[in-house]
DNA sequence: CGCCTTTGACCCGCGC
DNA sequence: GCGCGGGTCAAAGGCG
């Protein structure tokens, strides 16, 4: 159902009209937003919350806080509990939310892959009625 | 007020 | 059956 593009050698981006994700990660970017974004306050998030020698420490009061909080479908809920997702402060704004095809396109996810060095990021169309995903990786 | 980004955790599928 | 890899989710803070 989900429109999946995904992004490879023979691929093109959707309509890629001319400046892409992929043009981006081209110039040697890892970080899409390093073009012209505020990262520098990523990283000041990372510090607040690398203390125990990298890893991040999960704030206690997401253990075991808030029943019924997480979705259903979770089948360990107790389990999820808690293991509840750590929280992030930061906050950055990238101008590329707009990319070839003028749709707005929110980064939901990035995973480093075993193939490529580089990372993979995950995008899905904000669009109204666009249900389109697609993953971008140099 | 809504939207966006970051990033680890979580979950599922596939391969061995 | 187990492990690994890949894909998706969720939350907080700031700006327009």
């Amino acid at each position: 159902m989900t429109n999946i593009i995904p992004i490879s050698h023979h691929t093109p981006i959707s309509s890629s009209s001319s400046l892409s994700l992929i043009d981006v990660y081209k110039n040697g970017l890892i970080g899409i937003n390093t073009t012209n974004t505020k990262t520098e306050l990523g990283m000041e998030m990372d510090m607040d919350f690398q203390h125990d020698n990298g890893k991040r420490l999960a704030p206690n009061e997401y253990v075991g806080s808030s029943s019924g909080g997480i979705k259903e479908n979770k089948k360990d809920n107790k389990e999820k509990m808690k293991l509840r997702r750590h929280r992030y402060a930061f906050h950055t704004r990238s101008q590329v939310d707009i990319l070839d095809d003028g749709y707005r396109w929110r980064k939901y996810g990035q995973k480093a892959v075993k193939n490529n060095k580089f990372p993979r990021s995950y995008y899905r169309c904000t669009h109204g009625g666009c249900n389109v995903k697609k993953q971008v990786q140099r």
